[in-house]
RNA sequence: GGGCCCAUAGAUCAGACCGGAAGAUCGCGACCUUUGCAAGGUUGAGGCCGCGGGUUCAAAUCCCGCUGGGUCCA
């Protein structure tokens, strides 16, 4: 695929040669004729273990500082990097490679980059390989990818493949690595919609570096087939490069695992702690370790754990070390759990002081699956290390690249973690152990494993533990993982087949941009069909951005419209009425004005709120969504705990603050790429807007500054608001607050509303409201007491009701107690029935009438038959029916004037089985 | 965004599948036993069975909605 696209220039020059892998088969080029690996695991082992190519040692901050230098110097403009939760698009939600930054927009064309060719280092996290960390030496969730990027339009020009080779070429002899040892693997690239030629930069081993070059793009009219899909020739040709900044230091060093070079005081400080020795400078551990990661590295993915410690002993003897296995398995162990804490808790790092905020869904989950796995781990190693002095240790340690700022905030989201973990795991433990109980010393089944992990979070290897710990062995199937992937299997959600329709009309002057004030204005029909009019321009404010749309009419010379809804349609604004407009009719257009004032003192107010959020809750707010109508608005903010009264009350209070300093609500019109200097990415709190031009709300407050990318329609200062009222908060998600308020004349309805309430209340206990809470409680309380008195009662009249009803009648032996009583409970009679046929050859037949019938139909012990049936056939005369127990029945019915004759058809029937 | 589960006494949980008088254990109070403690015994208090509807003669139990919580997956 792509073969001829690898005939660079370049590789010409030097003098490359084009070779095929004899382990894989792929091809790649070198200057190194007897080459015969690509040099990439697990063709090629490790060569650089102790043993480093390069021409000094290097940590991760002076590589960083390195790389962007070594391209500034190129003409490349440097970046600040990208949070590494992709805020800005709405199809992954963790950024995993440096490209992220600029997609979708960048790379398709539709933004200017922010500049080109530019170089970053931007800190990436990826999950899929989450079980190979630790355990082959090499793996990590987080890392940084340094890359150097161009994109080439038909005007524009950078540099293509060619010079981007010759850049990393340059760079690696410059780092002291001998020309001949790089491997050029030609890797076709395919992914995000996006493909091309790739080449692969391989040393001893491992891949330093993948040089993307992105020049198709998925298309159904595309002529280029490519496992299945076509592709056509972008309009936009992207280098994206991808330099491991971690793989670059561990090179430099030669350690023996990744980690031992990336963390080794973490490392050191979690062995410590634990009690584990980890001493890098004894010969025989050092070369054991070493021999481990070349070995996992080479091994492909399925190998065994004991295959490969028959080879790493095998190895360890050739130099005349004698292991003991056993030994060797509980270091590795050991060491497996100590690295993922270390690999982990800087993922954690990562994403906390980013702002993603644990939860169950979306990103949130992944930082809790990285805290849980974490915390599972410091479990394993019987050690009670804090999580938090781990993550803060990387904090500082990472500071050039991680934001301390957050610390106080990531803190205590760590901590509530923590305890949540804890609960989750004592309640489990619970449920294992009442499960435990309930199967009786057989094994726990399959169905039951699967439940305790889906349902309630409790691993198998847990259950498993405990299990074992009473003498019950618990088998985890091996692909119990893929069990609970097909358990989730679901079908893929079918294309609805939606599409915006295309209109051609040109885009539509949006007046309430411009004047924001006015309510009327005159137009012409561009388009009118179904009952959607399109104007050449509109102060009718569409759908958008969480605010309802206008209402209002337009107006021909004989008739007037209402306009019921309004959506914009990629700058062309839809207004939806009954009824069509010729073309080319000339309009005058009204919008309720006091519906757009409330929706725009609602808009306004959101921003006032999620500002004084931000105060009073932490920095780490983040909009996860909002909706502004007339009467209310809501707004849903990312946050880890309850929103507590007193915070509810002081977020309330700051935001009629901001009303009563009536401040200045500023619109600027501003470059997306300044927008983003300017104000961060925090920006994008309602979304991300897909134009190079971006509008940008802020109120400018002393010591603070809120703004944000939107479209929306606001009061010019905040003074207009008049008044907010926070009317109660949700938690809508875990991580998730929802808070609803009202600005303006409603939230003074709402409040009247309220007060309302109150005084009726206040009314019924012909007490004063400021007594109302008391008196509440009081009543309650009383009411409770009589409940307990009236109970007391009724059991003394049930008492007296067996006085009353005995002696019965005699027939057959038997004594019938029967009688239709008024307004007696069902627990009264049944009461009265167990003590009159406790004694004596008793049968009792009850009805007690109000609204309806109720029946208790109770006999002796000597007497067998069975009252249920007597009571089902008797309650046929009342419409009703029965159930109970055989000795003692209870049933009812409707029809009221039955009940006498219900009870003598009962006694008859008794009298028949006698 | 999708799935599953839970809410009953101060705490932990039965009862729910299959509707028919609200239960256990721990904790709490009193008394007994004991020099005292620990422990044991006797006994008692403590429940809007999360909220609101529906079905039914009858709902903790079945159905619907809501609220609060847990958990797995993308």
């Amino acid at each position: 695929m792509f073969e001829e696209e690898y005939h660079l220039k370049f590789f010409e020059e030097r003098g490359f040669v084009r070779k095929r892998c004899t382990e894989c088969g792929e091809h790649f080029w070198t200057l190194k004729e007897d080459m015969e690996t690509c040099q990439d695991a697990p063709c090629t082992e490790f060569g650089f273990i102790d043993n480093s190519p390069f021409d000094r040692v290097l940590t991760t901050g002076d590589m960083r500082k390195y790389f962007l230098g070594f391209f500034s110097e190129r003409g490349h403009t440097p970046l600040e990097r990208y949070p590494v939760v992709a805020r800005w698009r709405d199809d992954v939600f963790l950024v995993h490679a440096s490209i992220y930054d600029f997609q979708p927009h960048a790379t398709s064309g539709l933004v200017e980059p922010p500049a080109n060719p530019l170089v970053v280092s931007q800190p990436c996290i990826r999950m899929p390989d989450l079980e190979e960390v630790g355990r082959t030496g090499k793996h990590m969730t987080s890392f940084e990818m340094m890359g150097h990027h161009a994109f080439n339009s038909d005007n524009n020009f950078v540099y293509w493949k060619d010079e981007t080779v010759r850049y990393c070429h340059d760079m690696l002899i410059e780092l002291g690595l001998n020309e001949d040892e790089i491997a050029y693997k030609e890797h076709p690239w395919i992914g995000g919609g996006n493909a091309g030629p790739s080449l692969e930069v391989n040393v001893r081993g491992l891949e330093l570096a993948t040089l993307v070059f992105m020049n198709l793009e998925k298309h159904p009219d595309g002529d280029v087939d490519l496992d299945g899909d076509m592709y056509r020739p972008l309009s936009l040709n992207v280098v994206d490069t991808g330099y491991g900044l971690e793989r670059y230091v561990w090179m430099s060093d030669g350690a023996p695992t990744i980690y031992d070079s990336i963390y080794p005081d973490i490392v050191d400080y979690i062995c410590n702690e634990c009690g584990i020795s980890h001493f890098l400078n004894e010969k025989e551990y050092r070369f054991m370790l070493g021999e481990y990661t070349k070995l996992a590295g080479r091994l492909k993915k399925d190998f065994t754990d004991d295959e490969l410690m028959n080879r790493l002993i095998a190895r360890m003897e050739e130099r005349d070390y004698c292991p003991d296995r056993s030994q060797l398995v509980t270091q590795l162990t050991n060491l497996k759990a100590v690295y993922t804490v270390a690999d982990h808790s800087r993922t954690i790092a990562f994403m906390l002081t980013d702002g993603v905020v644990p939860s169950n869904v979306a990103e949130g989950y992944l930082a809790r699956l990285m805290i849980r796995r974490t915390l599972r781990n410091i479990d394993r190693l019987k050690s009670d290390i804090s999580l938090w002095e781990v993550v803060k240790r990387q904090i500082e340690k990472f500071s050039e690249i991680i934001d301390t700022s957050k610390e106080s905030v990531v803190m205590d989201i760590i901590e509530n973690e923590i305890e949540r973990y804890h609960e989750t795991t004592e309640r489990g433990k619970r449920l294992v152990k009442r499960s435990l109980e309930k199967w009786g010393g057989k094994s726990i089944p399959l169905d039951s494993l699967i439940e305790f992990y889906d349902t309630h979070g409790i691993h198998p290897t847990v259950v498993k533990d405990m299990a074992e710990e009473i003498g019950v062995t618990v088998e985890v199937p091996e692909d119990f993982n893929v069990m609970l992937a097909e358990m989730h299997e679901k079908p893929e959600i079918q294309d609805d087949g939606t599409f915006t329709a295309e209109y051609d009309v040109p885009d539509t002057e949006l007046i309430y941009y411009v004047d924001s004030e006015r309510c009327s204005f005159d137009a012409v029909v561009l388009y009118s069909k179904n009952g959607d009019v399109i104007l050449d321009r509109s102060c009718f404010y569409p759908e958008g951005g969480g605010q309802m749309c206008d209402q209002g009419t337009i107006e021909t010379q004989d008739d007037s419209y209402r306009v019921n809804h309004v959506r914009n349609e990629n700058g062309v604004i839809i207004h939806e009425l009954e009824g069509d407009i010729p073309v080319g009719e000339r309009v005058k257009g009204h919008i309720d004005i006091e519906r757009r004032k409330a929706l725009t003192r609602h808009h306004t107010a959101t921003h006032v709120i999620i500002s004084a959020a931000r105060k009073v809750l932490g920095q780490h707010i983040w909009q996860r969504g909002a909706h502004k109508s007339p009467e209310n608005a809501r707004l849903d903010i990312s946050h880890h705990r309850r929103v507590s009264r007193e915070q509810l009350k002081e977020i309330e209070r700051r935001a009629n603050e901001t009303i009563l300093k009536d401040l200045p609500v500023e619109r600027e019109t501003l470059s997306r790429d300044e927008a983003e200097r300017r104000f961060g990415f925090e920006l994008y709190q309602g979304g991300v807007p897909t134009s190079d031009i971006i509008r940008v709300v802020h109120i400018s407050d002393v010591d603070d500054l809120d703004a944000q990318a939107c479209g929306g329609t606001h009061v010019k200062s905040t003074g207009e608001i008049g008044f907010i009222k926070i009317l109660g908060t949700q938690r809508i998600q875990d991580g998730v607050v929802r808070l609803t308020y009202s600005a303006g004349m409603p939230a003074l309805v709402r409040v009247q509303e309220i007060e309302e309430l109150l005084l009726k209340t206040a009314d019924t206990f012909d007490v004063d409201i400021d007594r109302l809470p008391e008196t509440g409680e009081r009543f309650f309380d009383e009411w409770k007491e009589r409940g307990k008195e009236l109970e007391k009662l009724k059991e003394y009249r049930s008492l007296a009701l067996v006085d009353q009803l005995i002696p019965g009648e005699f027939k057959n032996g038997v004594e019938f107690v029967i009688s239709v009583l008024k307004d007696i409970d069902v627990k009264e009679m049944l009461s009265a029935a167990e003590r009159i046929t406790s004694e004596g050859n008793r049968v009792v037949l009850l009805a007690s009438v109000s609204d309806n019938v109720q029946l208790v139909f109770s006999r002796g012990d000597g007497i067998d038959i069975d009252m249920r049936h007597i009571l089902r056939e008797a309650a046929k005369e009342i419409n009703g029916g029965g159930g109970g127990t055989e000795r003692t029945a209870q049933g009812g019915g409707k029809k009221v004037e039955g009940a006498e004759k219900a009870l003598e058809q009962a006694k008859e029937s008794i009298l028949e089985k006698l």
